[in-house]
DNA sequence: CGGGTTCTTGACTATCTTCAACGAAAGTGG
DNA sequence: CCACTTTCGTTGAAGATAGTCAAGAACCCG
C-alpha cells in the first residue's frame, strides 16, 4: 500500500485487485514480527495478503532504511528484478497469505490469463510508487502523515457514526521511514492534529478521524 | 532511468534492455520540448527510446511537480494503470521511438514471448522505482546530486581519459524536481562539487567527472 | 542584438533533525 | 503474577540543512 494524494475523501475505487485464478499452494501463516523473505533472496513465489499487514523495507549499508510499502489485504507483494527480491518483508501482524508460483506465472505460455494477471498487478504497482514520488519529494512532513492516515481511513477504517477509525499496526518509526521523516516529527505532527482535534488518539496504535475535511485539506496543503 | 545507490562505480550490468521482438510500427520522431502524451491520455501504445532523451512527469494541483523518470535509450515508456497514462512525456533532446502496440503486447494468448518481455520490463521498472524511494526519502542534497551524476556518468558517459564526461539534457529544477530539492540547492551543490575539483562543468549542460571515487563517495554519504 | 528564460549566488528564514530526557508500554524471567 | 529491563513514544531545546526571496550573470532564441 502507497500512500497516494487523495482527490476525494472515500472514493477511491475499491481496492479489489484481480485475484489470480489458479491456487497452486495452500495459504501460508505468518506470525507477528516473522519474516517472509529478505533482501537478496531468491523470488520463487508471489504472495497475495488475504488478512493482515506486512512492511516492505530495504537497507542502507549505515542503516538507513525506507518503507517501501505495506502490505495490506488484495495486495500482491514479492515482485522479482533479476529473480530476486529486492526488500525485506515482514509481518507487523498475524497475517495470512496466498502464494503463486512464480515459475508458473511466469511462464506466459502455461497460462495466459494468470500472466495477464500479473501484468497488471506489477501496471497498479508502478502507478501506486509513482504517486508515492510526489509524497516524498515534494509534501510537507503535515502533508505527509495526513495523506497517510487519509489512505488508512480510506483503505481500511471503520465507521463509528460520523468518525472512522482504524488500527496502526506500524510503529512511528515505521511510518517515519515510510514517508521519508523522524520518529519524532512524525509523532509531533500527530501530537499537534490530535491538539487541534482533527483526529483522536484512541490508544498509540489506533487512530480515529474526526474531522476527515480537515485532514483531507491538510493532506494536500490547504491550511 | 532512476538514480540508484551505486555499489561500485562503473559496475552495472548494461542496460541492455531486451528488445521487444514484434515491431508493429515504424519509429516515432519527437522533437525538443514536445509532448509524446499527458497524463490522463488513453494507453494505445509503448515507446522503447531508441536516441534521444525524454522526462516523466507529474503534477500536484498547486503546481508542485515531480520527474518521476529520465528515458534514455533501451528504457521503456508508457506503462499504463487503468488504461490511462499517469504522467506527461516531454522530450529533451530530439528523440526516437520505437512504439509497440499495447492491444497486442497485453493479449498474452497471441505473443507469449512479447508478453514476457513487457512483464519483465516492468519488473525492472518496479526495482528501480525502489532504489529511488531510499533515494528521495533518506538522502542529503549532495548524497542525492551525487548519485545523479554518478548514473549519468554509468549511463552515458564517454571515457575522456581518466575522466568520464555527459551531457545534462535536462535542466536544474528538471533534476531538482527529480530529486525532491529546489533548482538552488541543486545549483549550489553542483558549485560546491566544482569548487572541490571532483567534477568540472564544461558548459551549463555538459559535466566532466574529475575524481570518479571520491563522487561516489559523496553518493553514499563517506564524506 | 535584445528580451526572456535559466542559472548562479547571497542573505535570511523555516522546517525538520538531532540530541536528550522522561514516561508508558511491552517483553522477560524469577 | 510481579519486578525488572528494554523498547517505543512523546516532548523540549538547540542546531543544521535546505528553502525562500531577491538580484545579477549567463545563456538562448528569434
Amino acid at each position: 500500500m502507497y500512500v497516494t494524494i487523495p482527490t476525494e475523501y472515500a472514493n477511491t475505487k475499491p481496492q479489489s485487485q484481480s485475484v489470480p485464478v489458479a491456487r497452486l499452494s495452500a495459504e501460508k501463516l505468518l506470525h507477528t514480527k516473522s519474516h517472509l523473505f529478505f533482501e537478496g533472496d531468491r523470488v520463487d513465489w508471489l504472495y497475495q495478503v488475504k488478512s493482515g499487514v506486512v512492511r516492505l523495507t530495504r537497507l542502507l549499508e549505515d542503516g538507513r532504511r525506507a518503507v517501501i510499502a505495506f502490505g495490506y489485504p488484495g495486495d500482491i507483494i514479492g515482485f522479482p528484478s533479476n529473480g530476486n527480491h529486492h526488500t525485506d518483508c515482514e509481518a507487523l501482524t498475524e497475517t495470512r497469505l496466498q502464494p503463486y508460483s512464480l515459475t508458473h506465472l511466469e511462464d506466459g505460455a502455461s497460462d495466459p490469463e494468470l500472466h495477464s494477471e500479473l501484468l497488471q498487478a506489477a501496471l497498479r504497482e508502478i502507478s501506486a510508487m509513482q504517486d508515492h514520488f510526489m509524497m516524498l519529494g515534494r509534501k510537507t512532513a503535515t502533508e505527509k502523515v495526513a495523506s497517510f492516515l487519509c489512505t488508512l481511513a480510506e483503505r481500511v477504517g471503520e465507521d463509528l457514526g460520523c468518525y472512522k477509525q482504524f488500527a496502526v499496526p506500524m510503529s512511528r518509526s515505521d511510518i517515519a521511514d515510510f514517508l521519508g521523516l523522524t520518529t519524532e516529527t512524525v509523532s509531533r505532527t500527530l501530537t499537534q492534529m490530535r491538539k487541534s482535534k482533527i483526529i483522536a488518539i484512541e490508544s498509540v496504535h489506533t487512530i480515529v478521524v474526526m474531522r476527515p475535511t480537515a485532514l483531507l485539506g491538510l493532506s494536500s496543503g490547504q491550511n
